[in-house]
Parts: C-alpha cells; structure tokens; sequence
DNA sequence: CGAACAGGCGCC
DNA sequence: AAAGGGCGCCTGTTCG
C-alpha cells in the first residue's frame, strides 16, 4: 500500500490519502489528530509514503517519526523530466501538477538557504494533498512503461532523501575541542580581534620580506605582479605552477596559502557556525549533482579537510564505522561495458592492472584509467591509453561512444537510467563538443557509480532497521559511509555495510564477475586508518 | 553598497 | 609533469 503525506501549514494538520499501487486513491482522504498517528500507520501497515518533498520527512523527524519507504515525487518528477529530454525544467510539486494540467510550470521556488534546517521551515501551500495525489499518479504511469532501471532509480532517490534527512537529523559526531587543538596546533592560538593567527601573520611576513615589500598573498594579482618585478613571468599562482618558480618567496607563500584555506574553509568561524551540542549537521541535496552525485550546503560537508578529519571522534562507548568503495568508478566501467577482464576481483585494482600492464606502476595504471573514464589526452596519457584501448578494447570503445553521443550533441544515460543534461547552443562549436564529450564521457561512469552508491545506502538502511540496529548512517560521500555505532556492534555495522556493497551491485548488475569491495574500518577518530 | 565574477583549492 | 570529470566556498576584484 501506499499513502500519500502531506504534513499541512505548521499550524494545521496532517492529511494523508491511502493509495494503490498504481496511484489511485483506495479510500477518501483522512485528516489526521497528529503526527503520531503516521508512526501507528507505520508499525502496523508500513506502507510506502509519497512525499512532495524533502521537507515533508523533515517535518516527521523533527517529530521523532521515521518511514521505512518512500516515494519523493519532487526527485522522481526530476528523473522523469530529465529522462524526456528537459533537464533543468521546474520539478517541484506546483510545477510538475501544472504541467499535468497543460499548464507552462513556473519556475521551482528558491531553495531555502538561512541557516542550519532544523532552526527554520517554510509552510508549504494549506491543501497540497490532491495535487501530490495526481502528480504521483501520473510519475507511476511514467515510470510503469519506462522500465526496470528507472523504477529502481526512483525508489533508490527517494531512499536517498530519507537517509539525507536522517543523517541531517543525527549530525556527524564532531569534537569542538579536538577541532580547535589541531587549529592552535597548525595556525597558533586564535587571534582576539580577528586578523591573520601568528604562524599565518609570519608567513606573510616572510612572503613579504622576500619580495622586499608588502604583497597580500591572498591577492593573485598582487602575487602575479610580485613574482614578475622579480622576474618571473607566470600565469597564474596556482601552487603547482609557484613550486616550479625558483626564488625565495615561493616556500612561505606556498605554505600560506595552505593554512589559510584551513583557517577560512574550516577555522574557528566554521566551527562556530556548524559545530552545534558536539555535532556537524550539513544538508544534503540529493541528486544536487548532474550525475546524482549528492551536494551539500553549509559547512562544505563534502570537502571535509583530512587535517580536519580527527576532529570527528565516535561518542564514547561508541564507534566509527568508516567505509569507502574501492576504485569505484573503473570497476563501474568494467561492469558497463563487459570488459570484466578490467576488474577482476577483490584486490586493489590499479596494482593488478600495473603488475598486468604497466611494468608495475600503479601510477600509471591510475592515470591510464582516470584518462580514459575523464577524456585526458595530454601530459603522456596517450601512451597509456593505448595500451588500455588494445587490452580493454570493449571498456574503452563504450566511454569513447559516451564521449562521441556528447560531441554530437545527443543524450547519454546512467546504467538505470538517469539521464544527462542536453547539449545548449554553442555546444556544436569545436571546443564546446569536445568539453561535452568529456562530461559525456565521465557521466556514464560517475552517474552509475552515484547510483551504485544511492542503492548501497537504501540497501544498507534497509538491514540496520529490518535488524533493529541502532547504529545511525551520519555521513556519505560521493563513494564513502561513516556509521556511527554501538562499539559492540560495530563490527556487525561492518558487515553490514559489506553485504550491503554486495546487495548494489547484485541490484544493478545481476550476477557478474565484477567485484565492488567496501573497505570497512572501525575506528574512534576518522583520521585513523 | 551589494551582486556577480574570477582565481584558487578542498573533497570525490 | 601538471592535464582531463563533478562539486562548494573562501577572498579579492570589478561592476552597476
């Protein structure tokens, strides 16, 4: 059974409607006494809720309720309007019921962006319940003849913004003390006033000493303009290009801009306004990213510095289950083409391919491979390709016809699905269709890779609750899971994760040769290995 | 004055 | 040695 959920204004109350399968209504729709009823209707029937949108589960879990499934009809009108060909178009509820009814949808209202989400929530329209009820109806028809993959695709999205909301609600265990220990430890004790930390303030000074005068080593043109009265002709300050400049100001200014990107991205003003009651709570956006790839906003939750990574320390008593698939994305392309030769078992897949390939090299085998699955032609790749194109001839033609479908402006498809965004005018010029074939090329790969990922998080969310576990997903990125957990379940938390990584590339591939290893660890700090 | 953009760099 | 896919967010700079 299905029923759709609509949470009302904050003041008024929640309406639900029982559903069939396909999206028609099985009885009147039903006003609700409370939130707590939905978490009766849970236990006792459990069925799959449809949602408008993110925020309507928000609004259960401020309450302390939680689903087992879901239907997002925000995320799935996004799958479906993308996959006729219209990425971008409006797919919030008001859009996608208009254009139900005909109508030209406005554009989708602004995300909501002031602050952390459990501290405000915008009160959706009074009576959205029949629209949710018409749009779901319609996304079900859709998706009945669209086949098996897109089905997949929309219940894994939709279980992705469960997980999304949940690990929001649970935050990541971070530890303000320890943040600011390695903080004093790299940038000196925090200034009073404000302004530059000492070890930042002697670094500019040294910069400043070797040009013999003041030069703002945050200002790239003042930089570029420093280096050229010296002599040196540059193009940009971008730290690769200053350490091949021989001259001494090149050392403390590569040294500065280090740490103050430490000290603005993730400094003591980050932690002030992200760190609350010994948790980092970001907001994820699923598929905020074209390939389905998960965004984030505040804190830049998915750029977590690895200096920073000791800052997040398990409760006590309690663990960090930290996970990430290896080389994800080349064993994701040896599963698509059938070149499974490509990824043959458990073992680190870039040594293998080196011991094969590459005289042993297992950087070379690295870049041969990002070169293929990214379009890289240059700084001696060609070579490296070769030898992957008469190897893995299958694997190579299926990203290098990825890359041709972009050049000529046509759509490429994830593995279930998920469809990439169209060509724009200008796209035809010679440098634009190749900059698309590129992210044509890369799509393929990184849209499956997303979607692997959305199903092992569905998958793994599945069995810590069928298992009445209490160990919480707090964190995911792109490739990688942290749980925190129980320290005497931790190990069963590992596990899990590992039948789960099992489960996706079952759920995807069906039974094939090509492995998709979680490397599990249980840890107290995520800083350790 | 704020908005928009560019440069740069953190992560995958 | 230094280029190719996807992001978010900081500072400095320019523009209206």
């Amino acid at each position: 059974m299905r029923v759709a959920f609509d949470p009302g204004p904050r003041d008024g109350v929640p309406r639900i409607w029982r559903l069939d399968e396909d999206g028609a209504p099985a009885a009147a729709p039903e006003t609700l006494a409370d939130l707590a009823a939905v978490a009766a209707l849970e236990k006792h029937e459990a069925p799959r809720w449809v949602f408008a949108r993110a925020r309507s589960y928000r609004r259960l879990l401020a309450s302390g309720i939680d689903v087992g499934r879901a239907h997002d009809a925000e995320l799935v009108e996004g799958l479906l309007v993308a996959a006729a060909g219209h990425f971008g178009q409006p797919h919030g509820l008001a859009a996608a019921g208009a254009r139900l009814q005909g109508r030209t949808p406005d554009p989708d209202p602004p995300a909501v962006d002031d602050g952390p989400p459990a501290l405000f929530d915008t009160a959706a329209p009074a009576d959205e319940l029949a629209d949710l009820v018409a749009v779901h109806a319609a996304q079900q028809r859709a998706l009945a003849t669209a086949g098996p993959g897109m089905r997949l695709l929309a219940a894994a999205e939709s279980a992705g913004m469960l997980v999304a909301e949940e690990m929001t609600a649970a935050g990541l265990p971070w530890r303000a003390d320890v943040h600011d220990r390695l903080l004093v430890e790299l940038l000196g004790p925090r200034p009073v006033l404000g302004g530059r930390p000492p070890k930042l303030a002697a670094l500019a000074e040294a910069v400043d000493g070797a040009f013999g005068r003041p030069v703002n080593p945050d200002s790239p043109a003042e930089v570029l303009r420093a280096f050229a009265r010296a002599g040196h002709e540059l193009a940009t300050t971008r730290s690769w290009e200053l350490k091949q400049v021989d001259h001494p100001a090149v050392a403390p200014l590569l040294a500065y801009k280090e740490l103050a990107r430490l000290h603005s991205a993730h400094g003591w003003a980050w932690l002030r306004s992200w760190v609350r009651d010994g948790r980092f709570r970001p907001e994820y956006v699923v598929g905020g990213v074209v390939s389905g790839r998960w965004a984030s906003r505040g804190g830049g939750a998915l750029q977590i510095p690895k200096a920073m990574r000791a800052a997040v320390r398990a409760d006590p008593g309690w663990r960090l289950v930290v996970a990430d698939a290896a080389q994800l994305e080349p064993r994701m392309l040896a599963a698509l083409s059938g070149d499974h030769a490509l990824a043959p078992g458990d073992e680190d897949l870039y040594t293998a391919l080196a011991a094969r390939e590459f005289g042993g090299d297992r950087g070379k085998a690295k870049l041969a491979l990002i070169s293929a699955m990214y379009g890289q032609t240059t700084g001696g790749a060609a070579v490296l390709l070769a030898t992957l194109r008469r190897r893995f001839p299958a694997a190579m033609a299926f990203v290098e016809d990825a890359a041709r479908a972009g050049e000529q402006g046509r759509l490429v498809r994830s593995h279930l699905g998920r469809t990439c965004p169209s060509a724009r005018p200008g796209d035809e010029q010679p440098a634009a269709a190749r900059a698309r074939g590129r992210f044509t090329r890369n799509f393929v790969v990184q849209a499956t890779a997303a979607e692997w990922a959305l199903v092992l998080l569905a998958e793994l969310r599945g069995q810590l609750r069928a298992a009445g576990s209490p160990a919480r997903l707090v964190f995911f990125q792109h490739d990688e899971v942290l749980l925190h957990a129980p320290a005497e379940v931790a190990d069963a938390t590992a596990a899990a994760v590992h039948a789960a990584a099992a489960a996706a590339g079952r759920r995807l591939f069906g039974d094939i040769p090509v492995r998709f290893p979680m490397q599990a660890r249980v840890v107290e700090g995520y800083d350790e290995r």
